[in-house]
DNA sequence: GCATTAAAATATACACTGTTCAATTTAAAA
DNA sequence: TTTTAAATTGAACAGTGTATATTTTAATGC
């Protein structure tokens, strides 16, 4: 056919991100297939490269739609609490990337060819995240350590992320932990120590 | 054909396992082919799935001989050391990692069906590298503190994975970290400093 | 030395994948 | 109403992992 009126662009960019998004939730990224994503939403799969251009394209959209939920998710634990914010933002890492498995592990499991830099739209995104980090540890950093947030927001960041990689992936179950997050809490305690925060 | 007398079972396993390592280097896991290895060695797929039974299979194989190479990096480092030991543990992780970047990916990038527990060798390989770090910590812990030394090596392993991750997929860059190391390494001394040891 | 046997290697078929692109359909513009 | 151009399709292509029937061949038994 052609040009059907059934869906604008817009829409049609919508429908592919939102079967796109339950398809990787369900099978996770190693049995993710753009053609059944087509199949699902009544297209063919020439309308998802129309649309997206490549696979690579679709699966930084995806992603990048996983980031969004991410931060709201993220900011949603922390809207209206007043103590333990930066413990509850560990635990809100925990819970989301236990609860969509899938989804969160595809953002790593997927890489752009060598070379090609994400857009920065997804750059940006990922930079929401670390930043909602910062302004926790910077309410907790005494007023002379204020400088090194940023540096321990991402380095934080990396060390949580181990520990909730190693659970998810069965690295800590091999080995014999059963308490990941409060390893991970227990490892952000330290870091602040260092700063004379908790 | 059939039993051609070219190799031993063995031997074909070497093959098959030598050959899958430097392509699983060149090309990383997204495009390793199991076909590609048989052509390359020049057997059949067929061959492959007589020797590992199934892709899965070869691929648990080439992850462990990457553990196994990793090990002896990770020993060798270690020799004839005397000071800063964990340290050097530490630099060694990342040195591996970056000198074998696709490998190393794929130790993570690979997983078995959800529910298929890896094999009890593969275990012990992860444990075996678990041990030296163990080790390392437990030499620097005051005697009072010895309890903790597995805990915090897995804890400590799941940080410097954190690190070492986030330098090679790119996030670190993203966020304008350029010393992923020495920041690995300050997380490390902030959590043993917790036990007064440094 | 020859026939038998069973293991090993292959080739083929299957159902998928992402990607490309000529052909077609259709809504909008002239 | 004709023209135009954008949207959509579906077939073709080169791959993939997997299964299996078939062939080859080394070892075994006589």
């Amino acid at each position: 056919m052609g040009r059907r009126s059934d869906h604008t662009r817009e829409e049609l960019r919508s429908l592919i991100l939102e079967e796109g998004h339950c398809q990787l939730s369900e099978v996770g990224f190693a049995r993710f297939s753009a053609r059944e994503v087509a199949k699902r939403i009544g297209y063919s799969i020439g309308t998802i490269y129309n649309v997206f251009g490549s696979y690579d394209a679709l699966l930084l959209a995806l992603n990048g739609r996983t980031l969004d939920v991410w931060l709201a998710f993220l900011e949603e634990r922390l809207a209206r609490r007043e103590e333990g914010r930066l413990d509850a933002a560990i635990e809100a890492y925990f819970d989301f990337a236990l609860g969509h498995r899938h989804a969160w592990t595809a953002l790593y499991d997927f890489r752009l060819p060598e070379g090609t830099p994400p857009s920065e739209e997804y750059r940006g995104k990922v930079e929401a995240i670390t930043a909602v980090i910062m302004r926790e540890i910077a309410a907790v950093l005494p007023p002379d350590a204020q400088g090194e947030a940023l540096p321990l927001a991402r380095s934080l960041l990396a060390s949580v992320h181990g520990h909730c990689f190693f659970a998810l992936n069965g690295t800590f179950a091999m080995l014999g932990e059963d308490d990941p997050l409060g390893a991970a809490r227990a490892r952000v305690a330290d870091a602040l120590a260092r700063f004379g925060a908790g």
